[in-house]
DNA sequence: CATCCACTGGAAGATATGGCGA
DNA sequence: TCGCCATATCTTCCAGTGGATG
Protein backbone atom coordinates (compact mmCIF):
# COMPACT_ATOMS: atom_id res chain seq x y z
CA UNK A 1 0.00 0.00 0.00
CA UNK A 2 1.06 3.37 -0.57
CA UNK A 3 0.96 6.48 1.95
CA UNK A 4 -2.03 7.99 3.11
CA UNK A 5 -1.32 10.60 1.08
CA UNK A 6 -0.17 9.52 -1.98
CA UNK A 7 0.48 11.73 -5.37
CA UNK A 8 -0.11 8.87 -7.49
CA UNK A 9 -2.42 10.40 -9.96
CA UNK A 10 -5.87 8.12 -10.01
CA UNK A 11 -8.31 10.05 -12.84
CA UNK A 12 -7.35 13.68 -12.21
CA UNK A 13 -4.08 14.92 -13.91
CA UNK A 14 -4.25 18.78 -13.00
CA UNK A 15 -8.05 19.74 -11.14
CA UNK A 16 -6.95 23.65 -11.19
CA UNK A 17 -8.09 23.45 -14.96
CA UNK A 18 -11.63 21.88 -13.71
CA UNK A 19 -11.48 25.32 -11.75
CA UNK A 20 -13.49 28.30 -13.19
CA UNK A 21 -10.64 31.00 -12.28
CA UNK A 22 -8.47 28.62 -14.99
CA UNK A 23 -7.92 30.89 -18.44
CA UNK A 24 -8.16 28.54 -21.13
CA UNK A 25 -6.30 29.52 -24.15
CA UNK A 26 -9.07 30.02 -25.99
CA UNK A 27 -12.96 30.87 -24.78
CA UNK A 28 -15.10 28.87 -26.79
CA UNK A 29 -18.45 29.43 -28.12
CA UNK A 30 -18.85 33.22 -27.39
CA UNK A 31 -17.64 34.26 -31.10
CA UNK A 32 -19.81 37.09 -31.42
CA UNK A 33 -19.35 38.71 -27.71
CA UNK A 34 -15.40 38.43 -27.77
CA UNK A 35 -16.30 40.17 -31.70
CA UNK A 36 -18.16 43.10 -30.28
CA UNK A 37 -16.03 43.60 -27.30
CA UNK A 38 -12.42 43.87 -29.58
CA UNK A 39 -14.35 46.35 -31.39
CA UNK A 40 -15.32 48.09 -28.33
CA UNK A 41 -11.92 48.33 -26.72
CA UNK A 42 -10.37 49.27 -30.13
CA UNK A 43 -10.19 53.06 -29.40
CA UNK A 44 -7.87 52.26 -26.83
CA UNK A 45 -5.12 51.43 -29.27
CA UNK A 46 -5.25 54.37 -31.06
CA UNK A 47 -5.36 56.48 -27.94
CA UNK A 48 -8.43 57.81 -28.03
CA UNK A 49 -10.78 58.35 -24.82
CA UNK A 50 -11.78 54.75 -24.13
CA UNK A 51 -16.04 53.79 -24.35
CA UNK A 52 -17.59 52.86 -21.66
CA UNK A 53 -18.52 49.06 -21.60
CA UNK A 54 -21.31 47.33 -19.81
CA UNK A 55 -21.32 43.54 -19.77
CA UNK A 56 -24.64 41.93 -18.32
CA UNK A 57 -25.47 37.93 -18.84
CA UNK A 58 -25.48 35.12 -15.50
CA UNK A 59 -22.44 33.98 -13.85
CA UNK A 60 -20.62 31.80 -15.43
CA UNK A 61 -20.95 33.31 -19.05
CA UNK A 62 -17.83 33.80 -19.93
CA UNK A 63 -17.39 37.75 -19.24
CA UNK A 64 -14.90 37.65 -16.77
CA UNK A 65 -12.73 34.77 -18.87
CA UNK A 66 -13.39 37.11 -22.11
CA UNK A 67 -12.64 40.43 -20.31
CA UNK A 68 -9.24 38.75 -18.76
CA UNK A 69 -8.36 37.73 -22.23
CA UNK A 70 -9.12 40.56 -23.76
CA UNK A 71 -7.18 43.29 -21.65
CA UNK A 72 -4.06 41.17 -21.65
CA UNK A 73 -4.00 41.28 -25.72
CA UNK A 74 -5.17 44.86 -25.88
CA UNK A 75 -2.26 45.47 -22.89
CA UNK A 76 0.74 43.43 -25.20
CA UNK A 77 -0.72 45.40 -28.21
CA UNK A 78 0.15 49.11 -26.24
CA UNK A 79 3.52 48.34 -25.49
CA UNK A 80 4.37 48.64 -29.36
CA UNK A 81 3.03 52.50 -29.27
CA UNK A 82 4.96 55.18 -27.36
CA UNK A 83 1.74 57.51 -27.41
CA UNK A 84 -0.56 54.88 -25.55
CA UNK A 85 -0.07 54.39 -21.83
CA UNK A 86 -2.46 51.89 -20.36
CA UNK A 87 -2.92 51.30 -17.06
CA UNK A 88 -5.88 48.79 -16.07
CA UNK A 89 -7.04 49.11 -12.65
CA UNK A 90 -9.18 45.44 -12.31
CA UNK A 91 -11.37 45.01 -9.27
CA UNK A 92 -13.99 42.39 -8.08
CA UNK A 93 -16.41 44.17 -6.19
CA UNK A 94 -18.10 41.06 -4.60
CA UNK A 95 -17.87 41.97 -1.12
CA UNK A 96 -18.58 45.57 -1.76
CA UNK A 97 -22.00 47.09 -1.91
CA UNK A 98 -21.67 50.93 -1.64
CA UNK A 99 -20.40 52.86 -3.88
CA UNK A 100 -18.07 54.22 -1.14
CA UNK A 101 -16.59 51.21 -0.32
CA UNK A 102 -15.64 50.72 -4.21
CA UNK A 103 -14.15 54.16 -3.95
CA UNK A 104 -12.30 52.94 -1.37
CA UNK A 105 -11.17 49.76 -2.66
CA UNK A 106 -10.23 51.37 -5.50
CA UNK A 107 -7.71 53.74 -3.97
CA UNK A 108 -6.27 51.04 -1.95
CA UNK A 109 -6.11 48.97 -5.05
CA UNK A 110 -4.00 51.80 -7.23
CA UNK A 111 -1.69 52.51 -4.02
CA UNK A 112 -0.88 48.70 -3.06
CA UNK A 113 2.44 48.28 -4.28
CA UNK A 114 2.42 44.65 -5.69
CA UNK A 115 -0.12 46.36 -8.25
CA UNK A 116 1.55 46.76 -11.48
CA UNK A 117 0.56 50.04 -13.09
CA UNK A 118 2.99 50.34 -15.87
CA UNK A 119 3.72 53.90 -14.35
CA UNK A 120 5.26 55.01 -11.11
CA UNK A 121 4.55 53.34 -7.66
CA UNK A 122 2.00 56.07 -6.05
CA UNK A 123 4.02 55.46 -2.80
CA UNK A 124 0.79 56.60 -0.39
CA UNK A 125 -0.34 54.91 2.38
CA UNK A 126 -3.68 52.84 1.77
CA UNK A 127 -6.63 53.93 3.96
CA UNK A 128 -9.26 52.80 5.84
CA UNK A 129 -12.49 51.46 4.98
CA UNK A 130 -14.67 53.74 6.83
CA UNK A 131 -14.88 56.90 8.54
CA UNK A 132 -14.03 59.48 5.82
CA UNK A 133 -16.52 61.48 4.20
CA UNK A 134 -17.03 59.74 0.72
CA UNK A 135 -16.19 63.14 -1.30
CA UNK A 136 -13.15 63.32 0.09
CA UNK A 137 -12.67 59.42 -0.91
CA UNK A 138 -13.08 60.25 -4.70
CA UNK A 139 -10.89 63.53 -4.62
CA UNK A 140 -8.11 60.93 -3.59
CA UNK A 141 -9.05 58.66 -6.56
CA UNK A 142 -9.07 61.34 -8.52
CA UNK A 143 -5.81 62.65 -7.52
CA UNK A 144 -4.09 59.32 -7.88
CA UNK A 145 -5.63 58.77 -11.35
CA UNK A 146 -4.25 61.87 -12.55
CA UNK A 147 -0.38 61.02 -11.03
CA UNK A 148 -1.01 57.69 -13.02
CA UNK A 149 -1.76 59.56 -16.10
CA UNK A 150 -2.50 58.14 -19.92
CA UNK A 151 -5.76 56.17 -20.45
CA UNK A 152 -6.81 54.13 -17.25
CA UNK A 153 -9.18 51.91 -17.46
CA UNK A 154 -11.39 50.43 -14.73
CA UNK A 155 -12.59 47.14 -14.54
CA UNK A 156 -14.95 46.51 -12.03
CA UNK A 157 -16.30 42.91 -12.18
CA UNK A 158 -19.62 42.28 -9.90
CA UNK A 159 -20.48 45.65 -9.92
CA UNK A 160 -24.18 44.34 -9.11
CA UNK A 161 -23.19 44.22 -5.76
CA UNK A 162 -23.27 47.88 -5.04
CA UNK A 163 -27.68 47.35 -5.45
CA UNK A 164 -29.04 51.15 -5.89
CA UNK A 165 -25.88 53.40 -4.80
CA UNK A 166 -24.51 53.75 -8.06
CA UNK A 167 -23.02 57.04 -7.31
CA UNK A 168 -19.43 55.99 -8.45
CA UNK A 169 -20.77 55.16 -11.82
CA UNK A 170 -22.00 58.61 -12.71
CA UNK A 171 -19.01 59.76 -11.42
CA UNK A 172 -16.16 58.12 -12.77
CA UNK A 173 -17.14 58.65 -16.35
CA UNK A 174 -17.42 61.54 -15.59
CA UNK A 175 -14.60 62.64 -13.35
CA UNK A 176 -12.59 64.09 -16.28
CA UNK A 177 -14.39 66.34 -17.55
CA UNK A 178 -16.06 67.60 -13.95
CA UNK A 179 -12.27 67.44 -12.60
CA UNK A 180 -10.15 68.77 -15.65
CA UNK A 181 -8.52 65.60 -15.47
CA UNK A 182 -5.61 64.98 -18.46
CA UNK A 183 -5.90 61.43 -18.21
CA UNK A 184 -8.81 59.41 -19.95
CA UNK A 185 -10.96 57.63 -17.95
CA UNK A 186 -12.45 54.39 -19.17
CA UNK A 187 -15.39 51.93 -16.95
CA UNK A 188 -15.96 48.34 -17.99
CA UNK A 189 -18.88 47.14 -16.20
CA UNK A 190 -19.39 43.74 -15.15
CA UNK A 191 -22.48 42.31 -13.99
CA UNK A 192 -24.33 39.19 -13.50
CA UNK A 193 -27.77 40.48 -12.60
CA UNK A 194 -29.79 41.73 -15.61
CA UNK A 195 -32.26 43.77 -13.25
CA UNK A 196 -29.31 46.02 -12.36
CA UNK A 197 -29.40 47.56 -15.68
CA UNK A 198 -32.51 48.76 -15.51
CA UNK A 199 -32.61 50.00 -11.81
CA UNK A 200 -29.67 51.97 -12.38
CA UNK A 201 -30.50 55.71 -12.29
CA UNK A 202 -30.89 57.01 -16.07
CA UNK A 203 -27.72 59.71 -15.25
CA UNK A 204 -25.61 56.59 -15.36
CA UNK A 205 -27.19 54.53 -17.80
CA UNK A 206 -26.44 57.13 -20.25
CA UNK A 207 -22.93 57.34 -20.02
CA UNK A 208 -21.75 53.76 -18.69
CA UNK A 209 -24.18 51.42 -21.54
CA UNK A 210 -22.48 53.23 -24.06
CA UNK A 211 -21.22 49.93 -25.23
CA UNK A 212 -23.08 46.95 -24.10
CA UNK A 213 -22.33 43.15 -24.93
CA UNK A 214 -24.86 41.00 -23.14
CA UNK A 215 -23.31 37.54 -22.71
CA UNK A 216 -26.77 34.79 -23.02
CA UNK A 217 -26.30 31.45 -20.77
CA UNK A 218 -24.45 28.75 -22.47
CA UNK A 219 -26.89 25.97 -23.76
CA UNK A 220 -26.25 22.04 -23.11
CA UNK A 221 -24.30 21.80 -25.94
CA UNK A 222 -22.33 24.98 -25.81
CA UNK A 223 -21.82 23.92 -22.22
CA UNK A 224 -20.40 20.10 -23.37
CA UNK A 225 -17.73 21.48 -25.82
CA UNK A 226 -16.18 23.23 -23.34
CA UNK A 227 -16.32 20.72 -20.33
CA UNK A 228 -15.10 18.28 -23.07
CA UNK A 229 -12.14 21.40 -24.09
CA UNK A 230 -10.79 20.86 -20.53
CA UNK A 231 -11.44 17.44 -19.64
CA UNK A 232 -9.03 16.44 -22.26
CA UNK A 233 -6.21 18.01 -20.36
CA UNK A 234 -7.87 17.86 -16.80
CA UNK A 235 -8.53 14.12 -16.81
CA UNK A 236 -5.27 11.44 -17.43
CA UNK A 237 -7.23 10.08 -19.74
CA UNK A 238 -10.79 10.96 -21.16
CA UNK A 239 -11.58 7.33 -21.27
CA UNK A 240 -11.88 8.28 -17.56
CA UNK A 241 -15.27 9.43 -17.94
CA UNK A 242 -18.37 7.38 -19.08
CA UNK A 243 -19.94 8.60 -21.95
CA UNK A 244 -22.91 9.88 -20.18
CA UNK A 245 -20.89 11.95 -17.46
CA UNK A 246 -20.24 15.39 -19.53
CA UNK A 247 -23.92 15.45 -21.30
CA UNK A 248 -25.29 14.70 -17.32
CA UNK A 249 -23.35 17.82 -16.22
CA UNK A 250 -24.13 20.16 -18.65
CA UNK A 251 -27.81 19.14 -18.51
CA UNK A 252 -27.99 20.25 -14.95
CA UNK A 253 -26.09 22.59 -15.41
CA UNK A 254 -28.12 24.16 -18.11
CA UNK A 255 -31.17 23.19 -16.40
CA UNK A 256 -30.36 25.54 -13.99
CA UNK A 257 -28.20 28.43 -14.64
CA UNK A 258 -26.40 28.20 -17.78
CA UNK A 259 -23.11 28.78 -15.87
CA UNK A 260 -19.70 27.16 -16.98
CA UNK A 261 -18.76 27.32 -13.33
CA UNK A 262 -21.70 25.67 -12.37
CA UNK A 263 -20.99 22.80 -14.84
CA UNK A 264 -17.66 22.55 -13.77
CA UNK A 265 -18.27 22.58 -10.36
CA UNK A 266 -19.80 19.38 -10.70
CA UNK A 267 -17.73 17.85 -12.96
CA UNK A 268 -14.86 18.39 -10.32
CA UNK A 269 -16.99 17.34 -7.70
CA UNK A 270 -17.77 14.04 -9.50
CA UNK A 271 -14.43 13.04 -10.03
CA UNK A 272 -13.54 13.29 -6.47
CA UNK A 273 -16.30 11.56 -5.53
CA UNK A 274 -14.85 8.99 -7.84
CA UNK A 275 -11.00 9.09 -6.57
CA UNK A 276 -12.47 8.97 -3.53
CA UNK A 277 -14.26 5.82 -4.10
CA UNK A 278 -10.97 4.36 -5.75
CA UNK A 279 -9.25 4.97 -2.81
CA UNK A 280 -11.33 3.11 -0.52
CA UNK A 281 -11.62 0.59 -2.85
CA UNK A 282 -14.93 0.45 -3.11
CA UNK A 283 -14.27 0.69 -7.16
CA UNK A 284 -12.17 -1.50 -8.84
CA UNK A 285 -12.42 0.38 -12.54
CA UNK A 286 -10.73 4.34 -12.60
CA UNK A 287 -13.93 5.96 -13.90
CA UNK A 288 -16.09 8.11 -13.09
CA UNK A 289 -19.82 7.02 -13.62
CA UNK A 290 -23.45 8.68 -13.64
CA UNK A 291 -24.00 7.83 -10.20
CA UNK A 292 -21.15 9.83 -9.12
CA UNK A 293 -22.42 13.15 -10.81
CA UNK A 294 -26.03 12.30 -9.43
CA UNK A 295 -24.45 12.26 -5.55
CA UNK A 296 -21.92 15.41 -6.73
CA UNK A 297 -25.26 17.45 -7.51
CA UNK A 298 -27.10 16.26 -4.17
CA UNK A 299 -23.85 16.94 -2.52
CA UNK A 300 -23.41 20.91 -4.08
CA UNK A 301 -26.97 21.67 -3.30
CA UNK A 302 -26.94 20.63 0.34
CA UNK A 303 -23.55 22.44 1.12
CA UNK A 304 -24.85 25.63 -0.43
CA UNK A 305 -28.09 25.73 1.89
CA UNK A 306 -25.93 25.24 4.60
CA UNK A 307 -23.87 28.31 3.48
CA UNK A 308 -26.79 30.45 3.10
CA UNK A 309 -28.23 29.08 6.31
CA UNK A 310 -24.44 29.99 8.00
CA UNK A 311 -24.81 33.50 6.94
CA UNK A 312 -27.87 34.71 8.42
CA UNK A 313 -28.28 36.75 11.49
CA UNK A 314 -29.32 35.50 14.86
CA UNK A 315 -33.30 36.52 14.22
CA UNK A 316 -32.95 34.59 11.00
CA UNK A 317 -32.12 31.69 12.59
CA UNK A 318 -34.83 32.08 15.43
CA UNK A 319 -37.29 32.34 12.62
CA UNK A 320 -35.62 29.35 11.09
CA UNK A 321 -35.96 27.25 14.20
CA UNK A 322 -39.71 28.44 14.29
CA UNK A 323 -40.27 27.20 11.15
CA UNK A 324 -38.63 23.65 11.72
CA UNK A 325 -40.80 23.81 15.42
CA UNK A 326 -44.19 23.84 13.19
CA UNK A 327 -42.56 21.43 10.78
CA UNK A 328 -41.66 18.88 13.45
CA UNK A 329 -45.23 19.30 14.57
CA UNK A 330 -46.42 18.72 10.89
CA UNK A 331 -48.35 22.38 10.83
CA UNK A 332 -46.13 23.03 7.61
CA UNK A 333 -46.54 24.43 5.29
CA UNK A 334 -47.89 27.90 8.10
CA UNK A 335 -48.93 31.00 7.36
CA UNK A 336 -46.83 33.91 7.99
CA UNK A 337 -49.51 34.97 10.61
CA UNK A 338 -48.82 31.60 12.50
CA UNK A 339 -44.76 31.49 12.39
CA UNK A 340 -44.72 35.12 13.51
CA UNK A 341 -46.98 34.33 16.59
CA UNK A 342 -44.32 31.15 17.17
CA UNK A 343 -41.76 33.31 16.93
CA UNK A 344 -42.25 35.20 18.98
CA UNK A 345 -42.07 32.83 21.94
CA UNK A 346 -38.94 31.41 20.79
CA UNK A 347 -37.42 34.17 20.81
CA UNK A 348 -38.54 35.18 24.95
CA UNK A 349 -37.21 31.39 24.93
CA UNK A 350 -34.15 32.39 24.06
CA UNK A 351 -34.17 35.79 25.55
CA UNK A 352 -34.30 37.71 22.70
CA UNK A 353 -36.63 40.55 21.82
CA UNK A 354 -38.81 39.56 19.42
CA UNK A 355 -39.15 41.57 16.39
CA UNK A 356 -42.04 43.33 14.15
CA UNK A 357 -43.85 41.25 12.23
CA UNK A 358 -42.76 43.03 9.33
CA UNK A 359 -39.09 42.08 9.75
CA UNK A 360 -39.82 38.33 10.24
CA UNK A 361 -41.55 38.29 6.86
CA UNK A 362 -38.19 39.97 5.39
CA UNK A 363 -36.02 36.86 7.17
CA UNK A 364 -38.90 34.56 5.64
CA UNK A 365 -38.03 36.22 2.19
CA UNK A 366 -34.40 35.76 3.17
CA UNK A 367 -34.68 32.26 3.82
CA UNK A 368 -36.36 31.47 0.74
CA UNK A 369 -34.19 33.31 -1.56
CA UNK A 370 -31.08 30.83 0.14
CA UNK A 371 -33.22 27.84 -0.72
CA UNK A 372 -33.96 27.16 2.76
CA UNK A 373 -37.88 27.58 2.42
CA UNK A 374 -40.39 27.32 0.09
CA UNK A 375 -42.84 30.15 -0.41
CA UNK A 376 -46.41 28.98 -1.24
CA UNK A 377 -48.36 32.81 -2.28
CA UNK A 378 -52.45 31.70 -2.28
CA UNK A 379 -54.84 33.97 -3.31
CA UNK A 380 -57.66 31.24 -1.88
CA UNK A 381 -60.37 32.66 0.81
CA UNK A 382 -59.85 36.37 1.80
CA UNK A 383 -57.33 38.36 0.67
CA UNK A 384 -53.69 37.02 -0.27
CA UNK A 385 -51.63 35.46 1.98
CA UNK A 386 -48.26 33.60 1.91
CA UNK A 387 -47.17 29.84 3.89
CA UNK A 388 -43.67 28.98 4.08
CA UNK A 389 -42.46 25.38 4.72
CA UNK A 390 -38.92 23.81 4.98
CA UNK A 391 -37.54 23.28 1.53
CA UNK A 392 -34.58 20.74 3.06
CA UNK A 393 -34.15 17.67 5.18
CA UNK A 394 -34.94 18.99 8.62
CA UNK A 395 -31.95 17.19 9.95
CA UNK A 396 -29.75 19.47 8.02
CA UNK A 397 -31.45 22.48 9.12
CA UNK A 398 -31.16 21.23 13.05
CA UNK A 399 -27.15 20.37 12.55
CA UNK A 400 -26.24 23.95 10.93
CA UNK A 401 -28.50 25.62 14.44
CA UNK A 402 -26.99 23.21 16.95
CA UNK A 403 -23.93 25.06 15.89
CA UNK A 404 -25.40 28.24 16.56
CA UNK A 405 -27.76 27.75 19.49
CA UNK A 406 -26.87 24.93 21.90
CA UNK A 407 -27.67 21.69 21.54
CA UNK A 408 -29.95 21.23 24.22
CA UNK A 409 -32.58 24.21 23.02
CA UNK A 410 -32.72 22.07 19.84
CA UNK A 411 -33.25 18.62 20.91
CA UNK A 412 -36.63 19.06 22.10
CA UNK A 413 -37.73 20.32 18.17
CA UNK A 414 -35.97 16.96 16.97
CA UNK A 415 -37.01 14.69 19.21
CA UNK A 416 -40.52 16.08 18.04
CA UNK A 417 -39.87 15.36 14.37
CA UNK A 418 -38.76 12.06 15.07
CA UNK A 419 -41.99 11.55 16.77
CA UNK A 420 -43.81 12.44 13.89
CA UNK A 421 -41.85 10.28 11.87
CA UNK A 422 -40.28 13.43 9.63
CA UNK A 423 -36.61 13.42 10.05
C1' DC B 1 -71.27 46.45 -7.75
C1' DA B 2 -69.14 49.13 -4.05
C1' DT B 3 -66.93 48.45 -0.03
C1' DC B 4 -64.32 45.85 3.27
C1' DC B 5 -60.83 42.93 4.97
C1' DA B 6 -56.46 40.68 5.89
C1' DC B 7 -52.54 40.48 4.18
C1' DT B 8 -48.08 41.78 1.41
C1' DG B 9 -44.14 44.38 0.52
C1' DG B 10 -42.10 49.19 -0.62
C1' DA B 11 -40.21 53.32 1.47
C1' DA B 12 -38.41 56.11 4.84
C1' DG B 13 -36.85 56.94 9.20
C1' DA B 14 -34.83 55.17 13.76
C1' DT B 15 -31.40 52.69 16.26
C1' DA B 16 -27.23 50.12 17.10
C1' DT B 17 -22.54 49.20 15.90
C1' DG B 18 -17.98 50.15 14.80
C1' DG B 19 -14.12 52.79 12.70
C1' DC B 20 -11.96 57.21 11.89
C1' DG B 21 -9.24 61.59 13.21
C1' DA B 22 -8.45 65.05 16.61
C1' DT C 1 -12.53 60.93 24.98
C1' DC C 2 -15.77 63.28 21.34
C1' DG C 3 -18.02 64.28 17.01
C1' DC C 4 -18.28 62.41 12.52
C1' DC C 5 -19.11 58.91 9.15
C1' DA C 6 -21.02 54.57 6.90
C1' DT C 7 -23.79 50.55 7.35
C1' DA C 8 -26.76 46.75 8.95
C1' DT C 9 -30.75 45.90 11.16
C1' DC C 10 -35.13 47.01 12.67
C1' DT C 11 -39.61 49.78 13.16
C1' DT C 12 -43.25 52.56 11.48
C1' DC C 13 -46.27 53.84 8.10
C1' DC C 14 -48.91 52.99 4.23
C1' DA C 15 -50.47 51.93 -0.56
C1' DG C 16 -51.81 48.15 -3.21
C1' DT C 17 -54.13 43.61 -3.95
C1' DG C 18 -57.94 40.75 -4.91
C1' DG C 19 -61.40 37.71 -3.08
C1' DA C 20 -65.27 38.15 0.41
C1' DT C 21 -69.28 40.44 1.88
C1' DG C 22 -73.60 42.66 1.88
Amino acid sequence: MGTRFSREPLIIEDKDILRDNWQPEELIEREEELDMYTSALTPIVRGWQPNNIFLYGVTGSGKTVATRQLITELLDECKNYDDVNLNVVDMNCKSLNSSYQVAVNLVNEMRDPSYQLTTLDLDKPQISETGHPQQQVFDELYDDIETVGGTVLFVLDEIDNIGTSDDILYELPRAKSTYNLDAKIGVIGISNDFKFRDNLSPKVKDTLCEEEIMFSPYNANELQQILRQRAQKAFIDEKYLEQEVIPLCAAFAAQDSGSARQALRLLRKSADIAEDKLRKDKRSERMVTETDVREGEIDIHRQQVIEGIDSLTKHGHLVLLTVCELASEQKTPSRTKEIHRRYKSVANDFGAKPLKRRRVHDHLSDLELHGVLEKRSTTAGRGNYNQYELDVQISSVLEVLEDRFDEDSISPVRAKAQMHDII
